[in-house]
DNA sequence: GAACAAATTTGACGTACATCAAGCTCGCCT
DNA sequence: AGGCGAGCTTGATGTACGTCAAATTTGTTC
């Protein structure tokens, strides 16, 4: 793991506040590794052994059932995945695969649960990243149930203007397909949602998306703390 | 708050295991109280002041936007709601009201938060229990993306079945347009749904369903441990 | 038990969204 | 540069599901 690394993650909220010998004696057990694209990197259903930090590409979650797949989340770094599982020691939920060439920090599951018994601060560290990620995923949820596609998709582009800095313009992280089954519509659907929004001022040019009339398309949106905003 | 209300509090996962001091600490400060039925217990958006410990009746959480409304879960004794809000200090994300009678005991959060910071058992509890609520709400998502509202609809069923114990007689316990919202449907299209399962043998009289073909049912709901099985 | 309100069911219809089948665009390869 | 091939788009069509309105059942109150 390269020192610029290690700071990085270092610098989670996750791990900030730890003591040195906790960090210590999580890391020290590690296995930083490099895949290529297109390696499913865990299988819903497998007993969890690791707590997955990237350090580097990008990871998708998704969930399979009778034939059916549907993205869940899109991972970068810095950030963990499944801690969940980690902390149970329960079977995995959802799958992950590389989107791109990804490196990524594996930190044994034992040595998990075991630090978190031994320090307090990371213990509360935990607890608060688990509670956070339930309250995203009721966000979604309530996403998923309260509004159309079309709805999810306007709300997803201001969430996505709001955190870039390009102002008014915004770049897909990625690609359209796996864009729509995350917002729980077909690629098809995707395109005539990007076509319905023109009439709200959205342009589209392959991943870059202009917002030319943010006030109609936030009119239209109707955006909420308790919805969209991650941070609350 | 009575001597039996109290041992069974004790005995839920989130509080068996701690320091009698510390149990008696977090419950010094506690309010019990009755409400009838429609009541508005919280409201989302709101500070979160208690952690609600329901020891009878039953509770219904949903969620608005603009207008629209939506079931996100029913609370029954003995259990509680809103541990995520209540740790992270948090505005609520759901509302919440009596269906019928209830009694609730209500903790302070910041109780909740002291007790956690000096009780490490207790600490362990709610890790454990936030982690089982997250995986939770990732298998409602699964469920959502994943299947049909009638799939969803007879998977529930066998859930059902699974967890009373009348063998092929099953109670549904809420009112059929609250289950409708729950599983992200409209009351006529609850009861159109009910009458396709007729194929698979499933019978309605009111609140009680019989599954007369057990086998078919469970051929087309095809239901499995990481959706429907709420212990893993 | 009559009278009323609320919940459920039913049917007709409309809308949102998926599916299927072409075309199109754009990056990538030799 | 030419030519795959994957992803994206477009149009035609089908299906799942919502909406509206009315009938029916269920529950509740006096």
């Amino acid at each position: 793991m390269k020192p610029t690394e290690e700071a990085d993650i270092r610098a989670l909220s996750l791990f900030k506040g730890m003591a040195d010998e906790s960090f210590d004696a999580l890391f020290r057990g590690a296995y930083v590794q490099n895949f290529p694209p297109m390696i499913e990197l865990i299988t819903e259903g497998d007993p969890c052994d690791f707590l997955h930090v990237m350090v580097g590409g990008s990871v998708e979650l998704y969930a399979s059932w009778n034939g059916r797949e549907t993205t869940m989340a899109t991972v970068r770094p810095v950030s963990t995945f499944i801690l969940a599982a980690t902390i149970r020691d329960a079977p995995y939920l959802m799958s992950a695969r590389t989107i791109e060439k990804s490196r990524i920090v594996l930190l044994p599951s034992t040595d998990v649960r075991e630090v978190f018994s031994t320090d307090p601060v990371f213990a509360r560290a935990i607890v608060d990243e688990l509670a956070k990620c339930y309250r995203g995923v009721i966000k979604n949820t309530k996403n998923l149930k309260l509004r159309t596609s079309i709805e999810r998709l306007a709300n997803y582009l201001l969430r996505v203007r709001k955190f870039g800095d390009n102002g008014d313009t915004v770049h897909l992280s990625m690609e359209k397909r796996r864009l729509a089954s995350y917002l729980g519509m077909t690629p098809e659907n995707l395109s005539r949602a990007f076509k319905t929004l023109q009439g709200y001022g959205v342009e589209v040019d392959g991943a870059r998306v202009t917002i030319n009339k943010i006030d109609d398309l936030t009119n239209f949106a109707k955006p909420e703390v308790l919805i969209d905003d991650f941070t609350v």
